[in-house]
DNA sequence: TCCGCATATGTACGAACGTACGTATCGAAT
DNA sequence: ATTCGATACGTACGTTCGTACATATGCGGA
């Protein structure tokens, strides 16, 4: 008989509690960040013992590596769903006006998630190949509408946008946005001699 | 005589220790990024004891607070600066691919160290203010050249083509910076009905 | 010259952390 | 039914952190 009143033992068999734990440390991490995440809110969040993190991963810094490889394929099929119905130019322009006003795809949660990716990536370099994957596969997406070079300044206009968003406390105008994001799909002014 | 050789005394009376504490955590969330500052670490940077730090801060919060105040100024006169000799359009796609591609205004630490301040401000209300601040004066240089709409998205642009070019391990190449941000400065493409 | 007090410093303490490891558990083999 | 080994868990240890505070220092007034 199990001791349900006593000290909690039991749930051996539970092979998802990998993965459940890489979602717990994403969750902590949205709230927290990556400075204030440890074993303990992690085991906590994920309604595991605190011995069960140091089984399953070698260290904090490797299940937070691979939390964050989870997220960015979460991520990456996200924003590839999120343009699976656009068209032509002016569905893109839409399409990524309503990603960056907040309309759509992932929470803004899960962007924030993904600053700290960056910034993590920014000193460590084992994270470099998570941001390398996930920043292709989104270029990978706009060259479908775009070419190459195009798509890779609105690679970045779009995250530069989502960044000033996420820290604005006066609303982002949603013209404003899909002006911006217009201007970087048209064809590249006449240069002066 | 000063105990040159025992535990050392002395520097009592030290104006600009203040600033050099701010300084020096500046450095040391450069390296360390702003999980891995401490008292022990700045203290160390700016060769001050350690009780130093608890009598002129209240706090490693506040601390870090005015630290990011200082940076961010610092920021601003450098991004003023940069743009101090610009006439036209021209110059100014000229000038923002120059800060862009490194040629030119801070250190790639310093940037980062602003990335720093982004999340922590995503987390910490009482630095809004200085993220909000920074934002609005780089946004009103840039509106010595184009008009108010123009300049936020040009601002987030810059914003993201930093992120990504201090994130990617491949080289930026130049011509695709300047092709990105003379787009972002273009009159509006049409738009059809 | 001597003293008082604002200023500055060294150290100690409680809390929280990552991690290691001895022990408990349960399915499978016999 | 019993045993065995892989799996999982609870706890304790050493370290490092932020912070408080008693003590030392040196300048202005007497």
């Amino acid at each position: 008989m199990r001791t349900e009143g006593g000290t909690r033992r039991a749930r051996r068999f539970d092979p998802e509690r990998r993965q459940r734990i890489l979602d717990a440390a994403i969750e902590v991490i949205a709230e927290h960040g990556v400075a204030g995440t440890t074993h303990r809110l992690i085991a906590a969040a994920a309604d595991v013992p605190l011995g069960s993190l140091t089984y399953h991963f070698a260290g904090l810094d490797q299940l937070l590596a691979q939390a964050f490889t989870r997220l960015a394929e979460r991520l990456s099929r996200a924003y590839a769903a999120h343009f699976d119905g656009v068209r032509d130019r002016d569905g893109l322009v839409e399409a990524v006006t309503d990603m960056v006003h907040g309309n759509a795809g992932a929470a803004a949660g899960e962007w924030a998630v993904s600053y700290e990716l960056y910034l993590a990536a920014l000193r460590d370099p084992a994270l470099r190949s998570v941001t390398e994957e996930w920043m292709r596969t989104s270029r990978t997406v706009l060259e479908r509408f775009v070419d190459p070079d195009t798509a890779r300044g609105l690679d970045a206009l779009i995250e530069g946008l989502l960044m000033h968003r996420m820290l604005s406390t006066t609303p982002f105008p949603r013209e404003i946005i899909r002006g911006a994001v217009a201007r970087a799909v048209a064809p590249p002014p006449e240069r002066p001699a």
